[in-house]
DNA sequence: GTCGTTAACTTACCGTTGATAAGTTATCTG
DNA sequence: CAGATAACTTATCAACGGTAAGTTAACGAC
């Protein structure tokens, strides 16, 4: 892991040490999912960036869509951490719902290749798709179920809300739905027409907000 | 066009007809993409249904992604009629607006896959941009800008709302920004998580529409 | 030390993809 | 009938994701 960002490590791997090699293609494909997005990095690209042929790939994932998976729920992780650090740091309810969508379009810029895969159904089949939320049963330490995460916070956090106090002009749940509605509609719109002129990104953001939170907290 | 939705027509065309061969390509492209999404809907698939073979599509179109296009300024345009009866038939500023984003979601809700294939089509472009293998070129007469048309169609609404006296609480163009995010969100939530238990969706969309215009528009 | 086992890896290849080149066929014009 | 050419086909390309089968090297056991 040079300043190059090329991450050739050269030789064979000891016995015990494939495990070194399988984050060292997450690393490269990290790296080149970010460069080039989802469809331009192949599966040879990684390969060559890691310094192995590209059947190896196969030794530590089953294909291409795993990795990504794989790289979605740890970016996704930082995601809940910073959620994690702002309940536990914020005690003010209307300042702890505002922290989360800045957070969470904050996220959805950073990582929009890892966004546009859990939020945006993409191009990715069925089983990404319908991971953004709740199936209860279903395994949880199955790669990309951290999305459905996400949203369980804001409700909780909007719960918490009405609980101490504030009042909401709808149920808590449909609140919760409207700011993750709000939220996503502006970080989807920057993440799928990139190239459009918006008129100014930050007051998008600041203003979906502060929009947002008028709309769902009943006034002074 | 029959009931197994095979488009095949049979024979080659007559002289001056290669036209009315492009319109069957675009039918039986839409259907695919529609069925299959635009990943899995390949060229071969496509002159199959059209009933020729693959090469005789790049005599209509240059490549896949113009037949994707096409189809979005086709599916653009009936949004674009329903704005404009509005447009005729309401004079109110603040009317306007709610119709237009009203109209917004109905259409969204009455042809979901549609809507898919034109707002959240996140179709390549991305990839094959940044490989730089073609850049866009800033030709307005070029398919796929219609998208840009109805967002222009609601920056002039809002533009007259606000020329008519109705004072905004950010520019224009924002304020129309900041509706389409928000519709946009609702409409999208709805399309690509069907089958989540969303708490009540009429007042979804009535509740976001109301959030905007009272986040939008000075209160009076 | 050298053997068997097997983790780690490679080479060769599969079918499919979007797209192109070059040739063929059918229709229209003069 | 004789070009001309619109409409279309066959053959082919490089690149893709992924697989099969073989090779190399590191280990424990004797």
């Amino acid at each position: 892991m040079n300043a190059f960002s090329t991450t050739v490590t050269g030789g064979r791997k000891k016995r015990g040490e494939g495990h070194t090699r399988r984050e060292e293609i997450l690393q490269a494909a990290k790296e080149l999912f970010l460069e080039l997005g989802y469809e331009a990095t192949t599966i040879r690209r990684i390969a060559d960036r890691v310094g192995v042929s590209a059947p190896a790939l196969y030794l530590y994932f089953p294909d291409k869509e795993q990795m990504m998976l794989a790289l979605c729920d740890q970016t996704f992780g930082y995601l809940i951490e910073s959620i994690s650090e702002i309940e536990a740091s914020v005690s003010d309810p209307r300042e702890r719902i505002r922290r989360f969508g800045e957070a969470y379009l904050k996220f959805s810029q950073a990582h929009p290749d890892e966004y546009k895969l859990v939020f945006l159904g993409s191009n990715i089949p069925e089983a990404v798709r319908k991971l953004g939320h709740k199936m209860p049963t279903d395994d949880p330490t199955r790669p990309g179920v951290t999305g459905a995460l996400v949203f369980q916070r804001l409700v909780a956090i909007i719960a918490e809300a009405e609980a101490s106090g504030l009042k909401l002009n709808y149920p808590a749940e449909t609140c919760a739905e409207l700011c993750w509605m709000a939220m996503h509609g502006v970080a989807s719109a920057f993440i799928l027409k990139p190239e459009f002129p918006w008129s100014n990104r930050d007051l998008l953001g600041t203003g979906m907000l502060d929009i947002v939170m008028k709309g769902i907290l009943r006034a002074d």
